[in-house]
DNA sequence: ACTGGTTTGACCTTTACTGACCTTCGTAAT
DNA sequence: ATTACGAAGGTCAGTAAAGGTCAAACCAGT
């Protein structure tokens, strides 16, 4: 089931792709009326789809000549253990921990930049998911800690192993 | 005698039969509709009738425009898969459960037969550790459920994804 | 009666989409 | 310069549309 925010990821995406340089302007408004949603629609799949777990960053101005800029952020590759240790180590410290979809969010772009294969993507984000507690007796606090000496175990392990 | 969820097996059966390609997908809702019954006996169906084990995975989301979506998989991949299943539960009864170097074995024996590459055998590796749960409160009986669900998750995300 | 598979429903989580209302800023009129 | 207007984009809460979970009730065969 491919929904309209899926077809206006696509779309974004595929401008980037012929876009020179690493970046895009848009209309809100026009996008809007291409996709014949209203305009809020179009923040929608910029918030959940253009994060910068999964390597974009958006910038806009408002007023007349307003327009959007979604960026893709430069591969950093030294940077990606520190910046995945503040994934589960930020909102962790909020006591309701990593979230899931941001952790996958991260992975996904992982594979995006080339550092993972697909299946290696598939068998880590396996552990990431809140099902694998259901009907377990464990606090909170240890099913936080757990996922992230699990994540970071796994990420380690292809970090130490070089390129694949 | 049969019953409802016999019927709805069978239907699901032949949708694969001619469906172009492995898998099939649904919407919960209009399944139970056609059905008469609770969407909940969908997942009951799923669950019981769609395994692993039986050579079935199923994926899904949720939402608006959600989706179920069921897959065949690979008869050489099945039986990797009951075998996994055997190591996990076989030995898990003597209350001390799976034990790590036999999964071990197991993983080396997949990456032998190139079924995994390298790398995938050291991220799955760097779970089937005892020292994950070091200084957390978890249950014996927990640490050992969950062990079998990351280990199965993982290779069931390599079946997923077929051949590397 | 017991047992195990089946069926159901109440309640939950996730995701998509919408619309009313708000903020910002360029620019044309004063 | 100042102001007023209009043309952007932003926010957020609400609605709707999926699917998930779990435990209780319900049979059927023994």
């Amino acid at each position: 089931m491919i929904t309209l925010s899926d077809y206006i990821e696509d779309y974004l995406k595929k401008l980037l792709a012929v876009a020179p340089g690493q970046y895009v302007e848009i209309q809100r408004s026009e996008l809007a009326e291409k996709f014949q949603c209203v305009p809020s629609q179009i923040n929608y799949v910029l918030s959940t789809r253009f994060t910068p777990e999964r390597g974009y960053l958006v910038q806009s101005r408002r007023g007349g000549r307003g327009y959007i800029k979604v960026m893709r952020i430069d591969p950093l590759y030294q940077k990606i253990w520190e910046e995945l240790q503040k994934q589960l180590y930020s909102a962790a410290e909020k006591e309701y921990g990593c979230e899931m979809v941001k952790l996958r969010d991260f992975l996904m772009r992982l594979y995006e930049e080339r550092l993972i294969s697909r299946r290696e993507a598939e068998i880590i984000g396996s552990v990431m998911r809140e099902d694998i507690f259901n009907g377990l007796k464990i606090g909170s606090k240890e099913k936080n800690e757990l996922i992230k000496r699990l994540v970071s175990n796994m990420l380690k392990a292809v970090l130490q192993e070089g390129s694949m």
